[in-house]
DNA sequence: TCTGTTGGTCAACGCTTGTTGGCAACGGTA
DNA sequence: TACCGTTGCCAACAAGCGTTGACCAACAGA
């Protein structure tokens, strides 16, 4: 389909830097410029490939949150996979910090992380939860405790969130998980 | 101990829209200048009585949680009377937004954020929870929460999150927040 | 070998930002 | 009345921003 390019290296550094940038500083302190920097090239190449800032982030923040396949696995191990998937990916990719990061004051990227959420969280809920008219609600509210997690832990660091281990993080948030996803009743 | 001045009107209105632009934007986009502008004042007026855009946001995220004394009442009520609490808070004070929005991309905001962390909610779980000990885990479980609802229903606007009633948002978390307050185990 | 396309740099643009210092009006106090 | 600290506005600064267009070097196809 699309014929490789010898700009393809560029290309990648850039988005490799926009992505850690993005994650480290947010939208508006990640500058174009220190981007560019970070890539080793011109300021003005990364307009041309990209278009503009919006355009650049655009790029650099696709996401994908790999989520297994739930059907597939008893429903009382739900919660601990889905959290404990959670915690890989957090701290294998820091896209999804720079996406919590921009998405609180960039409304691009609170867009983004809508989109996220509806396209890939919503299927995972309504394949589970006991009625799939309320999957959305069932899967916001996994998605509430598992960012609100995220927030404490990887973004603000509070002292608590931090130094407790990933196994004590699964055995407490999985229950919770699992009742939002599962359960009858509140 | 401090004598008024005549210029506490115009501090007063500084303060107003610094945490009303804050809120809405975050700590790089709500511009000195935006903020005079709101106040109806020449931008150096801010510089003069804040010393600088940190010195601002400083004085302008001062924060009370206003917690209640969770020590007078049933055990069994507790989670219910903390979220319940939380909503009301963020519903109507922005600061609260405004803390969240810069403690995301700002090293001040964040440190702001632990220290209301732990001036505020550590006391809080170290009376109620089993062990006074982990009372710091425990808080920063029901922190995890409690933020995670807050940056789902006020920041990033998922729509089920924010279409949810506040009662049933109260049924769901309240349990939750009990459990991480007050459970023996996980 | 010539020619058009691509990858890349350089210098500058217009604009906004935080911040500064000078200067005029005001308001108590002596 | 004369004075002095306070309050406020104005104009400007240097720096940094996103963005643009001219220009050169390397390549690919004829």
């Amino acid at each position: 389909m699309t014929v490789p390019r010898r700009s393809d290296a560029t290309r990648a550094a850039i988005l490799e830097a926009a992505r850690e940038r993005f994650a480290a500083e947010g939208y508006e302190r990640a500058t174009i410029r220190s981007i560019a920097r970070d890539a080793g090239i011109d300021p003005s190449m990364v307009m041309r490939y990209y278009g503009n800032k919006e355009g650049l982030f655009a790029a650099a923040s696709e996401i994908d949150l790999r989520l297994p396949d739930l059907g597939a696995l008893p429903a009382t191990h739900m919660g601990a996979v889905l959290v404990s998937h959670f915690l890989d990916r957090w701290e294998q990719d820091d896209v999804l910090t720079g996406m919590l990061r921009v998405g609180v004051t960039n409304e691009a990227g609170a867009e983004r992380m809508r989109s996220v959420f509806r396209a890939q969280l919503g299927p995972i809920a309504a394949g589970v939860c006991p009625d799939p008219a309320d999957a959305p609600r069932r899967a916001a509210l996994a998605a509430s405790q598992i960012l609100g997690m995220a927030l404490a832990r990887y973004v603000l660091r509070l002292p608590p969130a931090v130094e407790m281990s990933r196994e004590e993080v699964v055995a407490w948030l999985a229950p919770t998980v699992q009742r939002y996803l599962t359960a009858e009743e509140p």
